[in-house]
RNA sequence: GGAGACGUCGCAUAGCCCGGUCGAGUGCGCCUCACUGCUAAUGAGGUAACCAAGAAAUUGGUUCGGAGGUUCAAAUCCUCUCGUCUCCGCCA
């Protein structure tokens, strides 16, 4: 939710960051109108209670005798405190409508523009240069029998699969070196519900534009998360935070379920996209004036990991109109798929500002004992999607792949994953 | 799954039966002052959040888990809902 104090004071500010967005400019204008209305009915109605406040006084004190008629006269009253109080409720209703739609202001230095106008940050690693034809991560999961797609897809339908010996340990070793990574940064591990309410999910902001990408489950009227995210914002909601002692950081470790309703036909063959995979998500609840400092550390955090897993990738600054609602301003790292000849988003990190905690009513205490909606920022250490990049940049010639260093502590040492060796007489 | 109890201002509680004098008492914690003087005791006062108006002091309004309802008037009565706890049953 935007602040409304910047609405009624810098509307253009508001309608430059929408047009960026290409969003719509006239919400802005219904919202400042909608403002005044819902103001002026608040006052007419508060006058009103006032009134009837000290009147129901004055009955109380009264004599017996009396009470008859002041209660007649306190009727009359009342019809018209219970309209005025209809109205300004309609009329708040109306503004929390409008103000709810209008996204958050980015920053200044956003690119204008849609998916493909984003700013590119840098470009780290070389790609690798192979002398043979390189195999995309399905088939090398198949020749190593660490990826069961068949078996996946018969038991729960397209986009499942099962992770299997090396598969499964390498995706339970890169989660643990994301885990111990953030945790040395000073994030608390945090293993969330997956499954939340409604009005948890509603508040999160996610039944918006997310809606089709949600599962429900109707017998118990719970939705299953795409993101701990959700849950990591929800944590502290309704809480007036202490960050006195330095913000909060959280490293939330889930699985993630995702409906990939609008992308039928996309990313089809392997593990890309897929229904069901697991994630380590940081989030952070900062000071205002934190902010951004702290963005930049969570892209350093991120890049740290994508180096030890030594894949070559590249960072954009995406541009207004890719940004989720809540984003002020969003980087992501997207990692160099070589059968694809394309890189493809592993990480994405996001400052929400104030836009998410003013929704989730998560205030700390400033210097002068005030409160003020905290900053919050998140960004993704590992999903299971890593695999693909790790597979397919680290393989040799005969189908094994090469565990990048920094992983192979967290599996007892091994520096390759080879193929089964054939049966014999086969 | 069955039965019951409970949810009040940071924490613990009073108030609810018998609606108005309750936005709400007490204790603890915390803050300020006084006194004493030594890492304390005692006394006095203060101590929620949110919204609107205002330059501000301040004023008005809302909030007693949440949502509705009854009433001139609801912490208090009614309905629903969420949560917590206890006992019983059942069970990965």
């Amino acid at each position: 939710m935007i602040d409304l104090n910047l609405l009624r004071e810098n509307p253009e500010a508001i309608k430059a960051s929408q047009r960026a967005r290409g969003a719509s400019q006239e919400l802005v204008d219904q919202a400042i109108s909608a403002d005044t209305a819902w103001r002026q009915n608040l006052g007419a109605f508060e006058a009103l209670r006032a009134e009837q406040n000290a009147f129901s006084k004055q009955v109380a004190a009264a004599p017996k005798d009396q009470k008859q008629a002041l209660v007649a006269q306190a009727q009359e009253l009342s019809a018209r405190v219970k309209a005025a109080d209809a109205a300004a409720t309609a009329a708040q209703q109306e503004l929390d409508t409008l103000i709810w739609k209008i996204e958050n202001v980015v920053m200044p230095d956003v690119p204008m523009g849609g998916e493909d106008d984003f700013k590119l940050v840098k470009e780290v690693g070389s790609k690798p240069v192979f002398d043979f034809e390189p195999r995309d991560h399905q088939e090398l999961g198949e020749l190593l029998d660490i990826i069961d797609i068949t078996r996946g897809t018969k038991i729960a339908g397209s986009r499942f699969y099962f992770l299997k010996g090396m598969g499964a340990r390498l995706e339970i070793a890169m989660m643990n070196m994301a885990l111990d990574q953030a945790a040395a940064a000073g994030f608390t591990a945090l293993i969330t519900p997956t499954l939340v309410r409604p009005e948890v999910m509603a508040g999160t902001g996610f039944l918006g534009e997310h809606a089709d990408e949600i599962y429900y489950l109707p017998a118990d009227d719970l939705y299953l998360t795409g993101t701990s995210e959700v849950a990591l914002a929800g944590y502290h909601r309704d809480e007036i935070i202490d960050l006195e002692d330095g913000m909060l950081r959280y490293a939330g470790w889930s699985t993630c379920y995702r409906r990939e309703a609008g992308s039928a036909g996309k990313d089809t063959r392997g593990i890309l996209r897929v229904h069901q995979f697991n994630k380590l998500e940081m989030f952070v609840y900062a000071k205002p004036e934190d902010a951004e400092a702290e963005h930049q550390r969570l892209l350093a955090l991120q890049e740290q990991m994508l180096q030890k897993c030594e894949l070559p990738y590249r960072v954009i600054y995406t541009a207004a109109g890719d940004l989720g609602s809540s984003a002020a301003a969003k980087y992501d790292a997207e990692a160099w798929v070589p059968t694809q000849d394309a890189f493809r988003e592993l990480t994405s990190t996001s400052n929400c500002t104030t836009f998410q905690a003013r929704r989730l009513n998560v205030r700390y205490r400033k210097e002068d004992g005030k409160t003020a909606p905290v900053s919050t920022l998140n960004g993704t250490l590992a999903t299971t999607r890593w695999l693909v990049a790790i597979l397919e940049n680290h393989q040799q010639a005969d189908g094994s792949v090469r565990i990048p260093e920094a992983l192979r502590p967290y599996l007892g040492g091994q520096e390759f994953i080879t193929p089964k060796p054939a049966k014999a007489g086969a």
